[in-house]
DNA sequence: CTTGGTGCAAACATTTTGCAGCACA
DNA sequence: TGTGCTGCAAAATGTTTGCACCAAG
């Protein structure tokens, strides 16, 4: 990870990363199908974000980033966040005051569903199956067709 | 600095509050709970919020207030609005993509839950009971209280 | 008096955009 | 050659804060 490049390139050769390998492949698809390029620093981004726990802030990613010796600026982050947005790769999050630049890994999981305790904000993603079909329903009812969803959970202790 | 700061301490049981106390009420109270005052300003605001339709931004409803000839300025609205988020009257909502500013009243209602149209940005409150005990569930399985729950879930026609 | 509230404008944080140069199809 | 991509810095949002003054207990 501290190397130079050693990205999800996807040119010629790769690394060990698995995870990203599938994400990797709808990203590029989305990109080319928008005519756009699957650059080295929406690799390196992509990487990155693939690699954060959970949740986290684009200004983390940011900082992380740099950290690790990429020189990408910020523009070009947001750019890229917001492509993957669009790719459904990530979403933005909010769960409570103060909470913006937080976002969401969603690719491969159904993690759209967090658990976030109101006494020191951390946040679990959990799994509630039988939640796709309450969803369903609803769209059906609306005549609409479900496209994804999104709960949050608040809890405390005691 | 994640949890958010009740006034009184959690009001929390949004879901079960019963519809016949009236906000206003609620929000005195809490606002005595803390030793600060319900003055005109924020008399104005609330009624200004409860007047809105389900979902506002924070922009619309400063836009409204001063249209209605009331002189609030928007330092004023933002801080009450914080103060209704901390008396669990209204929630911040962030569905989508630049979606900052937006609110939504949740006293109540169990308006926890929107359906939002993904090709035009609609947003519907729905009626899902069930998730309540589906909520409560998973609390249970973490050992914690459930205090609320946010859904959203999208969906296109078609 | 003392505590809190308000408006205003400046400050902030986050995200977006204009622009010039660069890279690759 | 053109179209897209990048970095930078400036701009645009959305929200908060510092300050001076006002209002009520």
């Amino acid at each position: 990870m501290a190397g130079s490049k050693s990205l999800t390139g996807g040119v010629s050769n790769l690394d060990e990363m698995s995870v990203i390998e599938p994400v990797c492949a709808v990203f590029r698809r989305t990109l080319k199908g928008a005519g756009l390029k699957y650059t080295l620093e929406r690799a390196q981004i992509l990487d990155a974000v693939m690699r954060q726990p959970g949740l986290f802030h684009a200004d983390e990613l940011i900082r992380g980033l740099k950290q690790e010796g990429f020189r990408v600026s910020k523009a070009t982050v947001y750019r890229t966040l917001k492509l993957m947005q669009d790719s459904g790769i990530i979403q933005r999050v909010l769960f409570d005051d103060d909470d913006a630049g937080r976002y969401q890994v969603v690719f491969g999981t159904s993690a759209s569903d967090l658990l976030i305790r109101t006494d020191n904000g951390e946040a679990t993603q959990i799994e509630l199956p039988e939640l796709r079909a309450l969803c369903e329903k609803i769209c059906a009812r609306h005549g609409l067709t479900l496209k994804g969803h999104r709960l949050q959970v608040f809890a405390a202790p005691e």
